[in-house]
DNA sequence: TACCTTTGTATCGCAAACGATATAAATAAA
DNA sequence: TTTATTTATATCGTTTGCGATACAAAGGTA
């Protein structure tokens, strides 16, 4: 028996299993404002900074423009966001909010406070949490 | 501007980024064996205990048996695993490994060990690591 | 100008991942 | 025993996620 391919002594997996469930752990509020994760994830980027280009987002999110681009024609024909060539890069296609899309973000700023009230750990307090942080955004940066 | 939007407040995003990333570190090393990142999991429950139903399968992997199903569908044709009827209980399929699913065992065994040199990080010590697959545990628990 | 390379998106194919639903076997209830 | 319910898998449709590839715009280079 080979100790280090056992399960429960992967990383991998414990981050794999906490993704996932984070995402489910979401879905059900996100389904009232008619959203999926990744696209809420794409909302979030847009909100912070509007009209972005398609690279920009894909970047921010660590994913590819072959991902992004079909999220983003989905949320196109949602009517969350509009989609235009760049004007001095003819290139580029600028992402930007429609109104519907501003709009949302009143009622999404409650979900984050919704989602961790569900997931209250005695490991995840206001001491603790940023170390966490600190140790995940090491890791994404050595992986990316 | 919603602070609690924000891409860099988020637990869930790092976990997702880091999840997707970690899976991508994987890849290259599990091409070498013909396989995917999550029949890689498959494999790793399989070597620690073989013959197992579907369902307990799911289970450990927090994943619904109708994604299971077609990854071990998969896996069959590829000659890794073979499924049959349970024969106590007709409903069950119970998933066993090949020969040649077992063998992988071995070359499958320096995977790890590659994958974590790619990985060194700052914060991911002998003293950290425990401290963070607690925390992860936990939040595994309260979410699923 | 003509040609080559780089850059930014998009298309295609395949493997997950999951909700909704279907199906058959096992179990409980009538 | 017949009927209803539960349980274990499987099927279907949609959304991600990514490698490989295509393609057009931009930027060199000869």
């Amino acid at each position: 028996m080979h100790e280090e391919l056992r399960l429960e002594n992967q990383l991998c997996f414990r981050l794999y299993a906490a993704s996932r469930l984070m995402t489910q752990a979401y879905g059900p509020f996100l389904a009232k404002l008619g959203i999926t994760y990744p696209q809420y994830l794409v909302m979030m980027v847009l909100w912070e900074q509007d009209a972005q280009p398609v690279n920009d987002l894909a970047k921010r999110l660590h994913l590819e423009t072959n991902t992004v681009t079909p999220l983003l024609q989905r949320m196109e024909k949602q009517g969350l966001v509009i989609r235009k060539r760049g004007k001095e890069d003819g290139r580029q296609v600028i992402v930007s909010l429609t109104a519907k899309g501003r709009q949302m973000e009143e009622t999404a700023a409650d979900v984050p406070r919704e989602v961790a009230s569900r997931m209250v750990c005695s490991r995840l307090t206001p001491d603790t949490v940023p170390e966490l942080f600190a140790t995940l955004d090491e890791l994404i940066r050595t992986l990316e």
